[in-house]
DNA sequence: AAAGATTCCAACCGCATGGCG
DNA sequence: TCGCCATGCGGTTGGAATCTT
């Protein structure tokens, strides 16, 4: 039993990566496109599963990936945000341009663990590890634990803001920290991954956060097009009506698929002067068509 | 200089999730 | 509603690089 494999195991390499390899990638995903990583690797030619060639690509090649040692700020904003969000390294990753989750996974087992434990903090619960008093009193919860617990839905209509701030922001300068969460590149990530698995822990996180550290905030708002989710978008054209101001480029992030689907078919439509029922009866879905 | 220990990180693996037919 | 598929995530591992003795 158990699922299928993700690729033909027999006949693809594994290990460490050639120069070659690299080149047939970026040069691949340079033409077409990120995208469809199940079957880049035979379009691409490269003896490599997609998971591999993912992999690959976004923690190693892409071309907005910062390299060299992380920053004295950037080490306190990881600590800040590990101990708001736990081990959620992509959700972390969110917050530090150019830097990847696993970067910042590896380089928080390597070097920050360490370093808090230097400072007499527990890596897991952010509290002195002499504090048995607090540990006590109100942690068994680490915040991965915490987060898991709570079950947030994605409540409809609801645009949930959350109030995230930091205790323990003693030692990174607010305007850092102002400048690298609370401008729109948090709420881009914010919408973006609001259709994420993820999404689920923010709500949690947040009462959590809002408790630990209320000198802070940070506007999380995420975004609208969830909302309409538990309609199905039967009201795909109120959606519309509603947002039909605003840019493609502004809410497609913020779509699921089939979301965009019904935005791009309404445009057809609209643009060509069919109903809804005709222009989808021109429409032809392709088996391998994915947004 | 050599051997063993430790560190580091790229890559792998399995699972969870969402979308689609 | 269900099953399949693609993708994304977090934990783990293997081996190269570096350090210590």
């Amino acid at each position: 039993m158990g699922r299928s494999p993700c690729c033909e195991k027999a006949h693809t390499n594994k290990g460490a990566w050639t120069k070659e390899e690299d080149d047939r990638l970026i040069a691949h995903i340079k033409t077409h496109g990120e995208g469809c990583w199940r079957s880049l690797p035979k379009a691409a030619g490269l003896l490599r599963c997609g998971k591999s060639c993912r992999l690959r690509w976004i923690n190693y090649l892409r071309p907005d990936l910062k390299r060299g040692n992380f920053t004295e700020e950037e080490d306190e904003l990881i600590i800040k945000l590990h101990s708001l969000l736990g081990n959620k390294w992509s959700l972390i990753a969110g917050r530090l341009p150019g830097r990847t989750d696993n970067e910042i996974k590896n380089y928080w087992n390597t070097h920050i663990r360490r370093k808090l434990l230097n400072r007499g903090i527990d890596p897991a619960t952010h509290r002195l590890i002499t504090d048995s008093t607090n540990n006590h009193h109100n942690n068994n919860i680490t915040p991965t634990a915490s987060a898991a617990t709570h079950n947030v839905n994605s409540s409809p209509d609801v645009t949930t803001t959350t109030n995230i701030s930091f205790a323990s922001a003693a030692t990174t300068s607010p305007s850092t920290i102002h400048h690298l969460i609370k401008n729109e590149q948090v709420e881009d990530d914010m919408k973006l991954r609001c259709d994420s698995p993820d999404r689920r822990n923010i709500k949690n996180t947040s009462l959590e956060n809002q408790e630990r550290c209320p000198d802070l905030n940070l506007e999380l708002r995420i975004g609208p097009p969830r909302h309409h989710q538990n309609n199905a978008i039967s009201s795909s054209s109120s959606y519309i009506q509603q947002h039909h101001h605003q840019s493609v480029e502004y809410y497609q992030p913020l779509m699921t698929r089939r979301e965009k689907f019904r935005w791009f078919h309404h445009m057809f439509c609209m643009q060509f002067g069919y109903t809804e029922q005709q222009g989808m009866q021109l429409y032809h879905r392709p088996q391998s068509y994915r947004w």
